[in-house]
DNA sequence: AGCACGCCGACT
DNA sequence: GTCGGCGTGCTC
């Protein structure tokens, strides 16, 4: 049973008008009477809601502006630990913050089935007090497996597994009442994670960082700590150690990651420290396990969560340390339904219950490297261990001097230094973010190029399933005969580059090389391609080729070279965090390459070697890197030393959407109050995205300007007719 | 979010 | 006549 103990809690009795929150968009508490034997304010409760019994949460007092007479009472309190004051705070919080509706926060906190259900019971066995009548060796065998663990329970199937015999004889052990049913609750505790097993040995340079995160978390206070390091630095092994601190002190601790791909590999690491396997949270895991996770995390009998971003919104009982892990991944920011930024809500969580948050990252956010900058958090830096990962010698290709025949992106000087590795024995890899055969499928009659019917986005031939695909909305068709502007046929011609193409050309260059090409959209599953990812680091290829996905943690200890196909690619655009993005992301892929023993070497293909981003990647001058990204930015006044907001326009007429960003761009009075500039609207990035039209537009205001509230007063009068919709993005990722 | 209410077009 | 399209509005 979970006991519903809340001391010092506001209690109402039977009657009592009381304000509940639900998960229906209403915006606003509606009043019930509290139900029979009363409840605590924290409660998750079931109310009913017109002709439906929903979940809620009882927030406090009631209103008192509704007619008493029309009052319905809470049907119930449920079975669940009730929710703890700084919870509240932190879903109100982080409203504000995200001006998101506090149903919406709300159903983001109760992402798990069957809350409104009583826990799942089974039946399980114990020993019983009687003998059986007659033992046999089968029964001897049970009853030897209950002695063994002497007090567990087993279910049916377990115990007669253990003991190597059919399920008929447990059966006749229960008929006999030398076993006894008992029913339990389906969700069980997690196993209890041993913080004081001996860790991996340290550096010293290691033992030093642990110890600062350590007593960071033994203060029980709030505090922050960017925790940089490169790969094969320790990062993990160092924070797996505050994680300890905190397990130790009986708070419990959550660490975020930016990939499901990486957990599992993850899980091993901690297993291996802690001797169990932690709870895990994400979008992949099973109805029961999310179930089972959310009740033991409220209960307290879950000390470790290991999570994508949403876990950051579980019911913890007592959260004393949040690890962000490759903080400065834009994976944590989710760009649909509530747009949050999981660094940014972890720090506020954290502030809320007085816990830990360590930002981890080899190449850190600007706005977290501005903020530990500024003494707001604190750093700590790792150093690379020996044998481990060094970054590779950098250099630039200048495309303008290679020699290159028509439609290939290979230069003769990466084709040399590819040659070269391949004498040796050693792996290539080579770096090009675009999934797919093509980008551009154009008509050489005409010059149109294929697009998608429902986006305003050109469709990306995919030649192994020889389809044309968008990939906004992933919507597909055969590619064209014939022209579908002109109707010409013949003429339809793949233009540019993708990572299949890439492999075409490769397999050209080198017929004897064994080629791997690594594109998500090319496994079937998630457990396929780790699978490949093994095979190739144990040696089983020559030349790996891949989009995004081989920039992440996927170790290779025999690739000394990396070959950045199109290092401009990023540069591109007119995003504000373009240069900080290229710089992170060419850092990691050519941090895939060379270890101490085996140095490598990064070749990075660009038209424009002078550019400062280009520049800074290559002279490997981090600190400087980022002061001058921080200078331009201050300059600018955007983020972190200005604030800014999107908003984004949509629906399924244009002109509708349009008039509606103009209405708003005439009235923006309440900007102007705080010195706000508003720009737009125009036409989002993707126009269109299924059938819909995106207009936005762009709020920019001097850091400290109680922007959320200007923003509430400014699109209020607004009343959405149709299928509009509005939404506002704060500090959003991507721009016009 | 659901779910009812309600006000206009093609059917038994 | 009425079945049903989904636009508008309410839920304590």
């Amino acid at each position: 049973m979970e006991a519903v103990q809340v001391s010092g809690q506001e209690f109402f009795h039977q009657g009592d008008r009381v304000a509940v929150l639900t998960a229906q968009p209403l915006d606003r508490l509606l009043d019930y009477r509290a139900p029979e034997g009363g409840c605590f304010r924290g409660a998750f409760v079931e109310v009913p809601l017109g002709p439906r019994k929903v979940l809620g949460v009882i927030w406090g007092a009631g209103g008192g502006n509704f007619d008493s007479a029309k009052l319905r009472s809470v049907i119930r309190v449920l079975d669940l630990a009730p929710m703890r004051d700084e919870m509240r705070q932190f879903l109100s919080k982080a409203a504000d913050y995200t001006l998101t509706p506090m149903s919406m926060m709300l159903r983001l906190a109760t992402r798990a089935p069957g809350l409104s259900d009583p826990p799942s019971m089974r039946k399980v066995l114990r020993l019983g007090d009687t003998q059986p009548d007659r033992m046999t060796p089968a029964r001897a065998k049970v009853l030897a497996v209950m002695e063994e663990f002497g007090g567990m329970a087993f279910t049916p199937k377990e115990l007669a597994d253990m003991a190597g015999v059919t399920p008929s004889v447990v059966k006749g052990l229960v008929g006999q009442g030398a076993l006894r049913e008992e029913e339990t609750p389906r969700d069980l505790p997690y196993p209890v994670l041993d913080p004081n097993r001996p860790s991996k040995d340290l550096t010293e340079d290691q033992s030093r960082a642990a110890a600062t995160l350590s007593e960071g978390v033994e203060s029980g206070s709030y505090g922050t700590t960017l925790l940089k390091g490169v790969t094969g630095s320790g990062k993990t092994e160092v924070y797996l150690e505050a994680v300890a601190a905190c397990l130790r002190r009986g708070r419990q601790a959550l660490v975020l990651l930016p990939e499901i791909a990486l957990t599992a590999e993850f899980l091993k690491r901690v297993e291996q420290r802690f001797g169990a396997t932690p709870a895990e949270w994400h979008s992949g895991a099973t109805m029961t396990e999310r179930r089972r996770v959310w009740r033991m995390v409220g209960q307290g009998n879950a000390q470790l969560v290991i999570g994508a971003r949403s876990a950051l919104f579980l019911p913890f009982r007592d959260l004393g340390l949040i690890i962000v892990d490759e903080e400065h991944d834009t994976a944590y920011k989710q760009e649909e339904g509530v747009l949050y930024n999981a660094r940014d809500m972890s720090v506020l969580r954290a502030a809320m219950c007085s816990a830990q948050v360590v930002l981890a990252s080899a190449t850190p956010s600007l706005e977290t490297w501005s903020n530990a900058e500024a003494g707001k958090y604190k750093r700590v830096d790792l150093t690379a261990r020996f044998g481990s990962a060094v970054l590779p010698v950098m250099k630039a290709v200048d495309m303008r001097a290679e020699d290159l025949a028509p439609a290939t992106w290979i230069s003769p000087t990466l084709k040399q230094a590819m040659a070269l590795r391949m004498q040796r024995g050693e792996q290539s890899l080579l770096f090009l973010n675009r999934r797919g055969f093509a980008p551009v499928t154009i008509c050489r009659a005409c010059g149109t190029q294929v697009a998608c019917d429902n986006c305003d986005a050109r469709m990306v031939e995919h030649r192994f399933m020889k389809r044309l695909m968008c990939h906004q909305c992933g919507e597909t068709k055969p590619v064209p005969e014939s022209c579908p502007s002109c109707q010409v046929e013949g003429k339809m011609a793949p233009v540019g580059p993708g990572i299949e193409r890439l492999g075409e050309e490769t397999a050209a260059l080198f017929p004897e090389a064994r080629i791997a090409v690594l594109s998500s959209d090319l496994f079937a599953s998630a457990r396929a391609l780790k699978a490949r990812i093994e095979e190739i680091a144990a040696g089983e290829a020559d030349i790996i080729l891949g989009t995004q996905l081989v920039a992440k943690g996927h170790n290779f200890p025999l690739l000394t070279l990396v070959g950045v196909i199109d290092a401009d690619l990023g540069l591109q655009g007119s995003d504000l965090r373009a240069g900080e993005r290229t710089f992170q992301l060419m850092r990691q892929v050519a941090g895939r390459a060379g270890r101490a023993e085996r140095p490598g070497e990064a070749l990075l293909q660009t038209f424009q070697p002078e550019h400062p981003v280009i520049r800074a990647i290559l002279t490997g001058d981090e600190e400087e890197f980022w002061r001058a990204e921080a200078a331009q930015r201050r300059e600018a006044g955007v983020p972190p030393f200005g604030r800014m907001a999107g908003i984004i326009l949509s629906g399924s007429d244009l002109a509708q959407v349009f008039d509606l960003g103009n209405a708003l761009a005439r009235n923006d009075g309440p900007l102007r109050q705080v010195g706000a500039q508003l720009y737009g609207p125009a036409p989002a990035p993707i126009a269109r995205v299924r059938g819909r039209h995106r207009v936005r537009l762009l709020v920019k205001a001097a850091k400290g300007v109680a922007l959320q509230e200007a923003l509430s007063r400014w699109v209020k009068p607004f009343r959405m007719k149709g299928d509009l919709r509005l939404s506002i993005d704060i500090d959003p990722q991507n721009f016009f």
